[in-house]
DNA sequence: ACAAAAGTGTTTACAGTACACCCATGC
DNA sequence: GCATGGGTGTACTGTAAACACTTTTGT
């Protein structure tokens, strides 16, 4: 099996996580410094991505990348765009950068987008040779290449597919309260939802389980906690989102 | 600028049509004869597609592609999935037919579909030097390559869309009656649905505009047409499909 | 005792569902 | 005059939306 890269074809993850307050992705540093001194000459950000092998399909490139990068397997992964205008690479930085890390900066390169969804609180990033942290998607640093482009088109993709799938469930811990489920929704969609009519809706969903447990060390009244289940969902009527927002 | 062909990068576009009796695709007849005899070695099909050039964005190839195969301009298209499987085009008989045009058989080529809403009716397919056909879609010919993997994908992403956007409209001619929406909505999601319950929903959406007009030389009490105002649609409050099915 | 978030119920209006017959036209 | 699809109304049930106060915990 051969290990060669190919040169036309990367992938990028748009990994979000929710720390209960915000949607937030992981963004990898780009720091590039001259030659001749450590001096750096710019600095910011990317997505997680890297060109394919000549041996893999697209996600299963975007799975090594992604584990290469942060140390993060088993997630939740969905392609939502391919990216390839013809001066997508073609920003000064950029084209210093390719050249700096030894790529062809007139090689034509499509770019795959895969969004992940994750427990922020489950995944410890173990940080590699390149420093990678969670931003904010409302307040991002500079981007290299298109990566503002493909976020912003990660996010729509994301809200879509909220409304017409479980997957919300993914950004939250096995065990959650419904107040923590409800400022999931409120966050992505920009909105604020009235507390009573969310649980009414809400607790109808029979895969929604209550659990025989509470918070533990909140300075309030701790909440109930649930959690979802696949399993239920698979087997009931398949109640969505599509009415909550 | 430069009208050079790009070896690693193609589109396919799955143009959806309906007839108000089936949802239809269009395909491109593919036939292989020896250089020797005229005799066909194989016909099978494929989908609209082709390699972009060098200077193109995919979309551009898109219509571009579609274009120069059918003569089809100015329609709706959108991006759904992109297919790089490094098998994707290994199956012998492909593997003949690239060479025979005079591609490589072994370069990795990833392809970025795109899928295409036109009105059947309105659409003269102007044929160039190859065969294109509308087949329905669930009475489909072999098809090339990846090929129906693309469309089975393009079909699901229709089927999302429609459900959260006017793309229905498209399929439609400008003038249209109640019954023919309904039936479109009937074959795209397989199930039946109550006429009095589906109209009176309908006719809530203040973007679908009765006509002054009917049907004319049907044997049965002709239809009141109706059109679809984007205009309307965009400064009201977008109500959409989402509880149709 | 106070701060902070959890949790709860009722009313009203609108939308969903189920269901059967008459109507206008071409032939 | 008959075959074909067009067009209509009602009763019932369920969900959406608006809205304010009490409860439980940590400090």
């Amino acid at each position: 099996m051969s290990f060669r890269i190919n040169p036309n074809i990367s992938v990028d993850c748009v990994v979000f996580g929710f720390d209960f307050r915000q949607l937030k992705v992981l963004l990898v540093e780009r720091i590039f410094q001259s030659d001749y001194s450590l001096k750096p000459i710019f600095t910011d950000h990317t997505l997680i991505g890297n060109h394919i092998y000549e041996h893999e399909d697209l996600e299963e490139a975007a799975r090594r990348i992604l584990k290469d990068l942060t140390g993060i397997e088993n997630i939740y992964l969905e392609q939502f765009i391919a990216l390839a205008h013809p001066e997508r690479l073609k920003k000064e930085r950029d084209q210093i950068w390719l050249q700096h890390i030894g790529h062809n900066p007139h090689n034509r390169v499509i770019t795959v987008g895969y969004f992940g969804l994750l427990d922020i609180n489950a995944m410890e990033i173990r940080a590699g040779s390149r420093k990678v942290s969670w931003f904010p998607v409302n307040k991002l640093p500079a981007l290299a290449f298109d990566h503002h482009d493909m976020l912003n088109h990660a996010v729509e993709c994301l809200k879509t597919r909220m409304r017409v799938s479980t997957i919300a469930y993914t950004l939250l811990p096995k065990k959650f309260s419904l107040s923590q489920l409800q400022t999931l929704f409120e966050v992505i969609y920009g909105t604020n939802l009235d507390k009573r009519n969310f649980r009414k809706k809400m607790i109808r969903m029979k895969y929604l389980i209550p659990l025989n447990e509470k918070q533990s060390n909140v300075s309030h009244k701790p909440a109930q906690l649930y959690m979802f289940s696949r399993e239920v969902y698979e087997i009931t009527n398949r109640d969505l989102f599509e009415n909550i927002i």
